[in-house]
DNA sequence: CGTGAGATTGACTATATTCAACCCTAGTGG
DNA sequence: CCACTAGGGTTGAATATAGTCAATCTCACG
């Protein structure tokens, strides 16, 4: 943010593979010192600034990638302007898929990125012949699965409010700080209107609706783009989900 | 449906895995005539009348299946009794997944179902194993991310004349016998309920927007589970998507 | 200090929901 | 054989929720 802009720079010097930030995460994550020595040889960086659009939907895909720092968006678009996000890509989750020619949505980045890029057509054999990767690249694929399917329930059935309270919950559960209870300064790295493509809303309803919580002391806003939870059991009350997060009879 | 009712049988003489309807498609795709011997002999077949439910959410998963006929639904369902379809089971579609002790949603049967079905940790064991399964899984887990993501778009973005339209279109793009063009007599076997809670509408609301397009003369009805489609551009028209499917610049 | 992007707020409107009455139709039992 | 019933389905009227349009505000930045 503080730094320069800088252009899409198509690549930048690696840092080795073990001493990689999302080693254990990633689609490389259960892979040997063999193979992650073959995953070396064929990774190149590549850093996108805050606001850039990675991939194009439609657009030829010539490499898949891991996100290993930032925060990329997946968003669809249609003819008439609307958009929906239908995903978040955090660092160690995985851009592109073996046996598809063309991505499906667009890609941008929200906050400066960089991505571990390997070439699609060398990484689809090397899926082939190393079922570590084939093993992460399905567990990765499940998670995201898991969450798409929370997401839909959020945007077919939830309301406004809930909607935003369970944004502002997963907000504050991703940067709790380690000890629980406190009130951490929570940052909304997204527009209103970013929030709002989110959660199937328009930005005005997610201003509003940030406003009530405010009003009822659920939340509190130091500037536009950072809040405190104030009563975290209020805010769960609104989400609209269960209490313990799902298994209650 | 004119078939007696009958019991949730616990299992039935399986079919040989050479002579499956869906050995080309499932998660045994990729397998070969060793490895298929090895799910041939761990597997099981299990039958479910149509509205039994196959699974409840939180329940412990003890085994894993695939779909060989019948349909099947994946919702979840909120305190007050809110429910959202989450997923769409097809013959070949997979249930369950290997490394998850509980199932995040309800999978009923909508019509007569029929499974294949793994014990759980044998599965995840063979998983380990044999790459074929673990590749043939990622593909379907990133076949059905794909679906889940278009369907997102649709819950958070479209209205609910666009939600029907779809849904429509994609019934008769599934449904349709052969030569194109012609009007084939849809079967439409949900009900008003259960199209509401797959698009996120009150049954009312679907009821209405079928009035509506059978008015415009885009459907006709010949029962409330029957109807054929009479204008099929106009339609597509209506679901709000790229004309020739997304890749439109 | 002026500018412009993002955010807030208000007034009005549209869309889909809610509540309620009524209508089919298939299946049941007298 | 026919009337009754129940589970879906349709339709209408009133309502609520979120969207639209528009004015104003805030604040970072040049």
């Amino acid at each position: 943010m503080n730094q320069p802009k800088k252009l899409n720079t198509p690549s930048v010097a690696p840092i080795k593979c073990s001493q990689c930030p999302i080693r254990h995460r990633a689609v490389c994550a259960r892979c040997d010192d063999d193979e992650l020595e073959i995953l070396e040889s064929m990774k190149s960086y590549k850093t996108y600034a805050a606001g850039d659009v990675i991939l194009w939907r439609g657009e030829p895909l010539e490499f898949v990638a891991s996100v290993v720092t930032g925060v990329a968006t997946l968003s669809k678009t249609m003819e008439d302007g609307r958009t929906q996000m239908v995903g978040l890509l955090l660092p160690s989750d995985f851009i592109g898929r073996p046996g598809r020619e063309q991505i499906e949505f667009d890609v941008t980045a929200t906050v400066d990125v960089t991505l571990c890029c390997f070439d699609r057509p060398r990484f689809e054999s090397l899926v082939c012949e190393t079922p570590h990767i084939a093993q992460r690249l399905m567990e990765l694929a499940l998670d995201e699965l898991d969450a798409a399917r929370d997401w839909m329930l959020l945007l077919g059935r939830k309301t406004a409010r809930e909607k935003i309270a369970t944004f502002i919950e997963m907000l504050a559960r991703r940067s709790s700080h380690g000890q629980d209870g406190s009130k951490d300064v929570i940052d909304l790295h997204m527009t209103r209107d970013q929030i709002a493509n989110y959660l199937g809303l328009t930005l005005e309803t997610v201003s509003r609706q940030f406003s009530a919580l405010k009003k009822d002391g659920v939340i509190d806003f130091s500037d536009r783009k950072h809040f405190t939870v104030e009563d975290i059991a209020a805010l769960q009350d609104e989400t609209g989900d269960d209490a313990d997060g799902g298994v209650v009879y």
